[in-house]
DNA sequence: TAAAGAAGTGAACAGTGTTTGCTTTTTGAA
DNA sequence: TTCAAAAAGCAAACACTGTTCACTTCTTTA
């Protein structure tokens, strides 16, 4: 459907489309730093010169807005992990990579990444069609063609259910990210025991969770 | 500290505590069923027939009452953990067994759950004296005592890094539970590939982490 | 019984998302 | 070029939120 319309588009479109960019980029910026409530209308429309009521011209309602920028950042995270090499290195070495490359993208925006399933409107009520969804199906289903592919190598189990497999290392994945993102003594000296240095604990989560379906 | 006081209180004291009482139990049962956004002071006045005011005088906060809920909730969840037989059956089927455990629990409440992590009031601002802290604290060394046993045992590895360990079946624990109470499609058709039954889901994610622990 | 204090109230304050009339600007066709 | 229609923007208001404050009413205690 909408592959790089290149299609002329009217100076009014070119103008609706900057100021609807202005409003993103600000509401990305302050959203990044200070989350979801953080980011209130009346704030914005202050940072980008407008009235509040100007906003609703561009968006229905904060929820469509925020919601604009989860899936912004879904489809990142989507896009860092098709990126993932597959040719260098073993292929436990690339599944691994894939489940530390879904922590560390996710955190690079821990708000992004924790408000798109917290709170009680998370995307599983948003239209069927919407892309929010699409993007994160589709990395549920990077998730599971490694499990395919490592079952076709014969380096996982071969009697491996593969969905189930990629939902737990998903909600895995998930857990941690959300976790170091929010708790940032996770690392650190907030539990009992010794500091863990962030890249050490991403590591090893990885490794562990694939060798939970190594056979 | 605060051990079961069985010292004589005041009629006065009694009435206060009673009151303190229905608050939070009406806080409870609305915040059970929508969460925190759904719960206003107001409506929970109106729910117990008093002024929106009159709750100030029995917690300085809305945090501090939600605060409450969650406590109660985490010292629930750790009270089940504690309560995992640890006699019958494998050392594995323990270990998972608690795992499994934490799940179940939070899944039992999933707004209680969520809210605890979520939002950019985490527990970890909170008091270093606060309960929600210890309880959460004692859940996380009721996974690492497993962990020091499993590699006594010999049933783990022995150059396992148990804190390490903790921290990443912790997480992953916490992620599916955050999930599946959240996204009640996780284990139906919101997701492409076949339907899993929660129980089915949740027994296999255990497995699939302690697997991945094992020497 | 009188004074002190706690409990409860209703109104107000400051903040939120959102809607509504109105004005101004811009567009597209006659 | 002109003129109606549509779009963009704004100020004010609405309904809601957590919270505070002055005030009254009840209860304890000396």
């Amino acid at each position: 459907m909408s592959e790089h319309v290149e299609t002329e588009l009217s100076p009014a479109e070119r103008r609706r489309h900057k100021v609807r960019q202005t409003i993103i980029e600000a509401a990305e910026r302050v959203f990044a730093e200070e989350g979801e409530e953080g980011l209130s209308i009346r704030r914005l429309a202050d940072e980008i010169d407008y009235s509040p009521g100007a906003i609703y011209k561009y968006f229905s309602s904060k929820q469509e807005l925020v919601d604009e920028l989860k899936e912004g950042f879904f489809g990142c995270i989507l896009e860092k992990m098709e990126d993932v090499p597959a040719e260098r290195g073993s292929f436990l070495e690339y599944a691994q990579n894939c489940v530390e490359t879904y922590i560390r993208t996710a955190l690079e925006r821990p708000h992004h990444y924790s408000a798109a399933f917290s709170g009680s409107n998370p995307f599983a009520e948003r239209a069927p069609d919407n892309d929010i969804l699409s993007n994160t199906r589709r990395a549920f289903e990077r998730f599971h063609e490694v499990f395919e592919q490592g079952v076709a190598n014969g380096v996982f189990r071969s009697d491996l259910d593969t969905y189930l497999a990629a939902k737990s290392i998903w909600a895995s994945s998930h857990g941690l990210a959300q976790l170091m993102g929010h708790l940032p003594d996770m690392a650190s000296g907030f539990f009992v025991g010794p500091v863990h240095d962030s890249d050490h604990l991403i590591k090893t989560h990885a490794a562990l969770l694939i060798k939970g379906v190594t056979a």
